[in-house]
DNA sequence: AAAGAATTCAACCGCTCCAAC
DNA sequence: CGTTGGAGCGGTTGAATTCTT
């Protein structure tokens, strides 16, 4: 049994002698990880954990810090541009989680991952299909990805109208004061604000360039128009489509789809067609109007 | 309102890689 | 060169939550 009652069924003999803990994180045990790192700073997992007095294994702390804790880590809905990002990187790299959540600033690749599974893997298995199947990647590239950037066009031509409407409003900001963002988790009993390092978000390994400053304020409700907010931002960066052998700015197809369909994606075949395209924009109009 | 099914996501596991010794 | 320990990765699990009947 742990802490909260829940019997530990997967701990080991030599996990008994030394009375580590599994499960679930408590507040307490986030403040102790957060507040040790914030003075000592992170690596040296195992050691680390010893030296903070968490019975935890290093594997524990570095997962829950990475995961969870760290300052930038951004939190809430993936958006229609990330989920285009997910999608072009994951045609190129396949399961390459880590890489992939490294185009994703403040995502993190278990987040990610657990995105394609429950997600992208649930409309691969409506269509009847592998993943990996040549299938399903033409379906991707030739029905989803396009759908997606006219899906984020049409949401960008709505925001903007809205914020001509309403120049003041704003769906995201961090405060760069005191390193916490808006919709960033820390332990309950933080409420004062845990001591940190000084130096900014650096400390912290925030990637430089405004996508990391596109945190929303919803932990799990980001509205279309929240959601687009971040499109403003990422029109000036760069983004690697595989399709176009070559890196362009995001607002070459965000301004333009269908010219970066024509460019990249030329071989516009539909394999699959009748009922089973039906299905497709079934359960992907389901898909998107449950962001 | 209750029960069961489906979904989500935090956390764990096993494995590999790499650097230090 | 072999061993060891730390770090990181991808796959998997299962509790909690949400949805459906």
């Amino acid at each position: 049994m742990d802490v909260n009652g829940r019997p530990c069924t997967s701990a080991t003999q030599s996990d008994e002698d030394t009375d580590l803990r599994r499960g679930p994180w408590t507040d307490e045990e986030d403040l102790i990880l957060f507040n040790y790192i914030a003075s000592h700073g992170e690596g040296r997992w195992n050691s680390l954990a010893r030296h903070a007095g968490l019975k935890r294994t290093g594997k524990s702390c570095r997962l829950r810090w990475l995961n969870y804790l760290r300052p930038d880590v951004r939190r809430g809905n993936i958006t229609l541009q990330e989920q285009l990002l997910i999608l072009e990187l994951h045609s190129r790299w396949g399961n390459r989680w880590s890489k992939i959540a490294q185009h994703l600033p403040g995502r993190t690749d278990n987040e990610i991952k657990n995105y394609w599974r429950t997600r992208v893997q649930k409309h691969a298995k409506q269509l009847q299909c592998d993943v990996n199947s040549k299938q399903f990647k033409d379906t991707m590239r030739d029905q989803w990805i396009p759908r997606l950037v006219e899906r984020i066009q049409a949401a960008a031509v709505t925001a903007s109208a809205s914020a001509s409407n309403n120049f003041t409003a704003t769906t995201h900001h961090i405060n760069h004061n005191n390193n916490t963002t808006i919709n960033q988790k820390v332990p309950n009993n933080f409420a004062a604000g845990p001591v940190l390092p000084t130096g900014g978000n650096h400390e912290f390994g925030v990637e430089q360039g405004n996508a990391s400053d596109n945190y929303s304020t919803g932990a799990s409700s980001d509205s279309l128009a929240t959601q687009v907010s971040a499109v403003s931002d990422l029109t000036t960066d760069s983004y690697y489509f595989p399709a176009n052998n070559g890196f362009h700015g995001y607002a070459d197809f965000l301004t333009s789809p269908t010219s970066y369909i024509n460019h990249g994606l030329d071989n516009n075949v539909w394999l699959g067609g009748g009922d089973l395209l039906e299905n497709l924009w079934n359960a992907e109009d389901i898909w998107l109007s449950e962001q």
